[in-house]
DNA sequence: GCCAACGTTGGC
DNA sequence: GCCAACGTTGGC
């Protein structure tokens, strides 16, 4: 299987392009969406290419690219009492959440605004411009993922 | 802060 | 299994 592209929401209060440059990877945890997570257990393989979305940001956008270092494992917060994330009908022989970890790769100038994405014809049927999206995890072409590299290189400020 | 769209819950 | 009520997401 040839990589594939993902791109995956955040929102920055919560971890932002400079905490995965900071860091260098980090576990993609707390998806708790039944839909994002079928693609975190079972299609997101190592290699992947990542476009790095920040969510409810002034503007929302893709910050940067990062790159998928593991497969989907059990997310570690279901398992951990009083965490925001408990999932009390999860256990470890039978996970019901995963995760997978991803790595930085490259921060955009500035922010690549979704407003950028909705106004280029070659995005029109991306995932994320569409009314109503709220996937936290959505699958991108590969034309899509070179087409928004491309633009958000160019972001300026 | 507003509110539309969507997902989940729970009564029946 | 239906579907109304509720909670959440997330753009604006």
């Amino acid at each position: 299987m040839p990589p594939r592209h993902w791109l995956m929401k955040v929102e920055p209060s919560a971890y932002t392009i400079d905490d995965l440059e900071r860091d260098g990877h980090t576990g993609w945890e707390g998806v708790r969406n039944y839909q994002a997570r079928n693609l975190l257990r079972d299609e997101i393989q190592v290699g992947d290419g990542v476009l790095f979305y920040a969510s409810n940001a002034s503007p929302s956008g893709v910050a940067g690219i990062a790159e998928v270092v593991t497969a989907g494992y059990p997310d570690p917060l279901q398992f951990r009492k009083g965490d925001d994330y408990y999932d009390a009908k999860a256990t470890p022989e039978k996970p019901i959440w995963y995760s997978v970890d991803i790595a930085f790769v490259e921060r955009f100038p500035a922010v690549l605004p979704l407003a950028d994405l909705k106004a280029n014809p070659k995005l029109r049927k991306m995932m994320v411009v569409k009314r109503g999206m709220r996937l936290s995890v959505q699958p991108v072409t590969a034309a899509e993922f070179a087409e928004v590299c491309r633009m958000g290189r160019h972001a300026t400020r």
